[in-house]
DNA sequence: GTAAACTTGACTATTTTAGTCGGGTATATA
DNA sequence: TATATACCCGACTAAAATAGTCAAGTTTAC
């Protein structure tokens, strides 16, 4: 069981920037470099975070990127869903509204992750971006 | 963000065999064909199981496999560890004793994914065998 | 005008996953 | 004592996911 490195760097990427409570622009550039973190895969992620509206742009030099909420504000489950990360574990193989595993009924661990499912969930809801920065 | 078929057959093998009280020992052709997993796979799962004894085995015709403790005492987190599935979220990509990610410090998200192991695990430690079989 | 910085889709090497395969060994029962 | 059933075990592999890179832009401050 992982999370993949998109959210992990979406997190500290966002937590970076959460450091700096004027709201100027931050570029990918300083992040990459203050993170280590590849600046070209920090394009793809942000895409993401944008499309999604966590962040909005500014362009040209001296640009960058903003958050658009407070980081009080900012839930780590919301960071996720912006990139399509399942925070599900997952159910089972093949899982149809008649049942699990191509059978017609659920299967005998179906409840058991929906349960972690919930338990996880509530952690990355509960838990907020602003979190992270007071250590 | 998810667990690995092999943990997820284990658990629900297992459970399979828990609703059985008698300790006769039960053949992995029943379970393959109960739970609707591979037999071949199941063979792998069962050897793991068995080192790490959670299981015992009979050999020979009309032989099988028998859970070595009571299902109300068997955690979660004990099958998991025996299948080396690390429940550990992540850490960071590269954690030295020094530092994360090649730097000299932890970063920035560190204690944000202990935190989570932590709250994963507890649940996984709480969780036993036979909390999946009463429904 | 030009350099810094965002935009976007396509591509790819590597790793992980989810198994299968083949060739065993042990033993209950006929 | 033959044999079928069931456990034992390492090696292998196809397919999918991951973790990025690359190319070719567009926008805007200075």
């Amino acid at each position: 069981m992982k999370l993949n490195t998109k959210s992990r760097y979406a997190v500290m990427a966002l937590a970076d920037m959460a450091r700096f409570p004027d709201n100027r622009p931050i570029s990918l550039r300083d992040i990459s470099l203050r993170q280590s973190i590849s600046l070209l895969y920090l394009e793809q992620i942000f895409l993401k975070l944008k499309k999604n509206n966590l962040v909005k742009s500014i362009r040209g030099i001296n640009g960058g990127y903003i958050l658009i909420k407070n980081p009080k504000q900012i839930k780590l489950s919301e960071i996720f869903s912006a990139l399509d990360e399942n925070v599900k574990t997952i159910g089972c193989k093949k899982e149809s509204k008649r049942g699990c595993n191509g059978r017609s009924s659920k299967c005998i661990t179906h409840n058991l992750w929906d349960e972690l499912d919930l338990h996880i969930n509530s952690f990355f809801e509960n838990k907020k971006l602003d979190d992270l920065i007071r250590n």
